[in-house]
DNA sequence: TATGTTTCCTTACGACCTCTAAGTAATCTA
DNA sequence: TAGATTACTTAGAGGTCGTAAGGAAACATA
């Protein structure tokens, strides 16, 4: 008799939930290729094209379970931020650095999933889901950089000092991110983000195997550069 | 009557080079998922089961189309610093950077295969022909490092300033590379390859599309960086 | 309460894929 | 010339994606 008003919805909620809870288990105990319609419906005891319900088709599925893989990796982000509100600003961006990393080598499978998987076009419109998450996780490290560079400002090149390409480029850039950084601080944040997030997709791509086991001392070390670069005051991880 | 010795081979030859040739195309024009063993077959007019006379599946093809552009690729690199063999060093070390983000660049599907793609057991066995193209493209800039080395030491840490697990793998790098490069060097070299192969994974990636529209400038001023990390006259492109 | 609409899920199906099996024809070897 | 090897064929089992058509349950409303 109650029957509250959006019982169908969140009927239809928890079985997204469940969809993407069994098509990441199938992801991490299987693989990518394992991750079809059908094995997910198996999976949540549903037989293939009742999936249809839910996503347009396979891409539009993977495209929805990246976007809640990145949401995750960025809670985990903000988190490891918010823990630390009280502390000076240079150990929150170390913290959300390490949070990052320390997201994407637990996760590995799902970290491949958010960079390493080509974005088919449903999910590059600006209104999707996938791309929304990709905004908000650009800008938790954009706004600490911004909350920095308004404090106490680092040093960054005179745009001048750039080849006319790159310049165009940073101050488009700088005026995408409504100038909250200007074009030579926006500069040293793309160079910083490109050593860091670099290095992770090198690590779970497994292109340094050659050479290293445990890249936790190489990423340590980079976190050391970039605080240098920065002006911030590094201190090592507990 | 002649019937040369080879014929056979020479057909067999023959055919798996059209093979590479058509799951290029298919992979080029129709993105990674059109590469079945069926599209390839036709492309090649012969019905599907052929191929497995040439590849024992899906997998091993991927593997040998793969191993091609790796070799493909070094063979570009080799080219630039051999088409240099009477400049200075320096203009070689250069030479092979560009090559390489030039070949990517040029072919960023085949690119992606090289190292955005799981590989697959077959193909992780030191003698497959994958692994050992992988030996011979680090080898390029690798065996250019050592001679620069030899010749004109460049500055690299102590290592006994680097944390401990660090130390241990650079050491233990060093000695796979029978010693060429002592720790400290290796170290060197190891920070120099990982921003730039990660600059032009992230590139390749689409990883950077948020800020930059072209990243031959950010790539030069990384070369620029990295020529001054070890001691390299920079010369910018033609 | 009764009726119509919406939602969820089913089975059936066509087209495609991988890979195995079995058979044929051509080529090489001895 | 006889046998072994190689290169291919078709047939087929089992998997996938996605569409179509239909039933049943839950909802909204008169």
């Amino acid at each position: 008799m109650p029957a509250p008003a959006g019982r169908r919805q969140r009927i239809r909620q928890a079985t997204l939930e469940e969809i993407h809870a069994a098509a990441r288990k199938l992801l991490v105990e299987q693989g990518s290729a394992a991750v079809t319609i059908s094995a997910v419906a198996r999976e949540v005891g549903m037989s293939g094209p009742a999936l249809y319900h839910y996503f347009a088709g396979h891409d539009e599925l993977v495209g929805a379970v990246t976007a809640g893989f990145l949401r995750e990796l960025t809670t985990a982000m903000e988190r490891a931020r918010d823990d630390l509100a009280d502390r000076p600003l240079d150990d929150r961006v170390l913290a959300v650095c390490r949070a990052m990393r320390g997201w994407a080598t637990a996760h590995p499978a799902e970290f491949g999933w958010i960079f390493a998987r080509p974005i088919a076009a449903p999910n590059r419109r600006p209104e999707s889901a996938r791309h929304q998450a990709a905004l908000r996780f650009e800008g938790v490290l954009l706004d600490l950089t911004v909350e920095l560079w308004r404090t106490r400002p680092f040093p960054a090149p005179d745009p001048a000092d750039l080849p006319a390409s790159l310049r165009e480029q940073v101050a488009a850039y700088s005026a995408g991110i409504d100038g909250r950084l200007p074009p030579g601080a926006a500069h040293v944040f793309l160079s910083c983000w490109i050593r860091l997030y670099g290095l992770l997709c090198m690590e779970v791509l497994h292109q340094l195997d050659f050479a290293y086991t445990d890249l936790e001392p190489v990423y340590e070390e980079h976190l050391h550069d970039l605080a240098a670069t920065l002006g911030l005051t590094y201190l090592a991880a507990d």
